[in-house]
DNA sequence: AACTCGTGGTC
DNA sequence: TGACCAAGAGT
């Protein structure tokens, strides 16, 4: 045998992997283009403010629907200084809809770190980047790798499925994972380490998908081993899901010729965490929903035909919508249910996640 | 370690 | 229609 043979035996994906980024990366907004690069050659590595705001967006969120968040986020707070200086509330409002609200609180948070105790410089190091709110083991890697070429070894869930397959790494997840990190740690290069990072996750987010991978046009199905053996596109596999419980509640929409609608703030932390919502009854775990005698008293309710049904990570919820019109003292309902009055006219400066959007849109109001 | 935490697209 | 899935982190 001879060295070329061995050469080829032993091939890291990276030497295969660069060169197909190289043809065919995507462009997005918070990755420098090519042409970038060429007209300005001093701007190697992506500003770390850019590529943390797109990375905490792009956590369990595809690249379609953060595009159009991430560039009304930088339009807004162009640098770390104004995210920081803004009221947590016009940053959650910004960032309804998006799901994950832990992420915009903590968002919030680690601008405010950086610009007040790191002088607005992000750290430049994994370990660094690792102790900063909303930072994890991945959003770490990336940053250190994108923005500042730290050769990190990168895992989300598209390498996970890379490795599992190209190792023919067999073990469900979660459990495999430690292996799927020693794997992807051999190969991750020491040169163009951003790059790397983010020619795998494309490579798995275009090519080696979940279901009917492309194989054929793969440019590291040479050594693939999953590929080899068949049995690619069943990797990697999981253990079973728990099943969804359903939770019900009523929904009080407390509507007014002359306020609007009342709403109200949700507590700072969990589900909807600082959130704006419909004021509602308990959420019942099992069995039907219950009416909230608190609520009730306030008004004269009807209840709307049909529910609301809205599936979080794990339950689905099913809403029924009760509407009141109220026509006189306001304040003391507001007071009441501790909400504000609000216009519709005014929701697009609300905090409002998708399923309170959805009760206000089965109620007709918007 | 296992659970919590959103949403929109896809098949 | 419903289950699965996506550039995970915090507790």
């Amino acid at each position: 045998m001879n060295r070329i043979q061995v050469a080829v035996l032993v091939q890291m994906i990276a030497e295969e992997l660069l060169p197909w980024y190289d043809r065919h990366a995507r462009e997005l907004p918070w990755r420098l283009s090519p042409r970038q690069k060429r007209s300005n050659p001093d701007l190697l590595f992506a500003d770390p403010y850019r590529v943390w705001l797109s990375e905490i967006m792009l956590q369990q969120t595809t690249v379609a629907t953060v595009k159009g968040y991430y560039e009304k986020f930088l339009m807004a707070w162009p640098s770390i200084h104004d995210l920081a200086s803004e009221e947590l509330d016009n940053i959650l409002s910004a960032w309804a809809g998006l799901g994950y609200y832990a992420r915009a609180r903590n968002l919030h948070k680690c601008a405010k770190v950086v610009a007040e105790e790191l002088g607005g410089i992000f750290p430049d190091t994994e370990e660094g980047l690792l102790k900063l709110p909303g930072v994890g083991p991945y959003t770490a890697a990336a940053i250190a790798a994108i923005s500042f070429d730290r050769p990190t070894t990168v895992v989300d869930g598209n390498v996970e499925r890379v490795i599992a397959r190209y190792y023919a790494l067999e073990d469900p997840l979660p459990g495999v994972k430690p292996q799927m990190k020693e794997c992807a740690q051999k190969q991750t290069p020491n040169e163009r380490a951003g790059d790397y990072a983010q020619a795998m996750m494309d490579l798995g987010a275009t090519i080696c998908t979940p279901r009917s991978p492309g194989c054929v046009i793969c440019p590291i199905q040479t050594d693939c081993l999953g590929r080899k053996s068949g049995i690619a596109e069943d990797l990697p596999k999981k253990a079973p899901k728990k099943e969804k419980p359903t939770r019900r509640a009523y929904a009080y929409l407390f509507l007014s010729e002359e306020r609007g609608a009342l709403l109200r703030r949700r507590p700072e932390k969990g589900l909807l965490g600082g959130m704006t919502e419909v004021p509602t009854g308990n959420w019942i775990v099992q069995g039907n929903a219950e009416r909230e005698p608190g609520l009730d008293q306030l008004s004269q309710w009807t209840e709307l035909d049909g529910i609301v049904k809205h599936t979080f990570t794990h339950f689905h919820f099913e809403i029924t919508v009760l509407t009141a019109k109220v026509s006189r003292d306001h304040d003391e309902v507001a007071k009441a249910v501790q909400g504000k009055w609000a216009h519709k006219s005014d929701f697009a400066a609300l905090a409002l996640p998708t399923v309170m959007k959805k009760i206000l849109h089965h109620a007709d109001y918007i």
